[in-house]
DNA sequence: GCAATGCTTCGGCTACCATCGAAGCATGAA
DNA sequence: TTCATGCTTCGATGGTAGCCGAAGCATTGC
């Protein structure tokens, strides 16, 4: 039964961290889950019998996405159900205000800002978007090589894609990953506008006063 | 956690006798899931707990229903994704072909036919549906009226409608509920046409060989 | 009133399964 | 090769939850 699958916290917690997306290694959702590895093992591997889950192997390492849409969709539903009945689950998503306005996503720069500056950088036609693929146009390569002094051949990288959309947990819309979003957050921080926050294992981007400001001016949608 | 909830084998036995859209007494839910019935009161008050079914109590019957739509909608998702993994559970829907299609949902035809009935009746605007909305058109009328000695007159009931939606379980569809649905079924017993199987409890709905082609030539979508 | 039916609560039993320690493979690095 | 890292398999343990028998309420019918 895959209803039971999901069923378990320990199990729950490792689909919820695969929420936004992103595929985690079997150790990292392991922590997550706060379990040790060899328990979570077992539960990936039923995980994946179940058709929740797909591993990719990469090196030494196994990476695990949720199957498709689909399972995000169900698992959604099912988040709902909890919502409304006051049965909330302690991890569906990001509850602090801070980790929901802007936080890293791997190395790229999720949650509010993160789904405004893709919306703006696709208004503006910076960035043509069809469903997950990316492409980056001229006008944007203007763009980036003007305001945040990144060229195009900074961004080249055997493997990752430039771009690329990334499903943003909190937000439930999409946030630009691949290495140009990477350098777009790394450009932030060197320019000190925003800079990850200093506890550990913390994944909040506090943005600095100027930083909100020179990023409204860029990519800011005018709610604020 | 919802999920838990619906995990459970014998909750999940109630939950799909459920997906019919008929509210069932705890004892009908005890002998479907196969338990007890104080084994199945501990159930049922979880899953009313969870929000996932109500209770109405009638004499000293007390009726389960699922919570609304937005359940099913979670609980066809579940189970689609079960379907698509070979994970299909022994009892999501019925097993046997004959009930699969054509049985009885409480008064009125479920299953293939049922749902076929429906979509005909819709097409040849007969009805006119509005989500779980039913409405008989002047169309309508004058086809029950010629084809099976149906009067609008034979049809109201102080509580009931005259036509209702119902989520037929082994197709995922619609068919014909309500005191319309009930009346025809009960014309097609009257005219040989269909019977309900001898066996005791049985839900299976018998066709007549000529039942079948008078079925057919007014409801038949030309599949077989 | 008494009996019958339907459902719930309580207590104890049992089975399942999540969990972790220890050991075993695989991959990559030195 | 040897070592380290990441993950899996094995075995044993323990806690949780499903399950039923027995008893207790509630409602209906006589």
């Amino acid at each position: 039964m895959i209803a039971s699958l999901v069923g378990d916290p320990a199990r729950a917690n490792m689909l919820t961290a695969l929420m936004n997306g992103r595929a985690l290694t079997a150790s990292e959702l392991a922590q997550e889950a706060g379990i040790t590895p060899q328990t979570a093992s077992s539960h990936l591997s039923k995980l994946e019998a179940g058709g929740l889950i797909e591993p990719e192997k990469q090196g030494r390492h196994r990476y695990y996405r949720l199957t498709d849409d689909d399972v995000a969709g169900v698992l959604e539903g099912l988040a709902g159900l909890a919502a409304r009945t006051g049965h909330m689950r302690v991890r569906t998503g990001p509850k602090d205000p801070a980790l929901r306005r802007a936080r890293i996503c791997y190395d790229h720069l999720a949650g509010d800002l993160g789904v405004q500056m893709l919306d703006t950088l696709r208004a503006k036609n910076l960035v043509k978007q069809r469903k997950q693929e990316i492409e980056l146009t001229a006008d944007g390569e203007r763009f980036l090589a003007k305001h945040l002094q990144i060229s195009p051949d900074m961004l080249t990288h055997p493997r990752r894609p430039v771009c690329k959309a990334c499903l943003d947990w909190s937000e439930r819309r999409h946030h630009l990953a691949g290495t140009l979003g990477a350098a777009m957050m790394q450009r932030f921080a060197e320019l000190k506008w925003a800079a990850r926050d200093a506890t550990p294992g913390s994944r909040v981007v506090n943005f600095t006063r100027t930083g909100e400001k020179q990023f409204a001016a860029l990519f800011g949608d005018g709610r604020d």
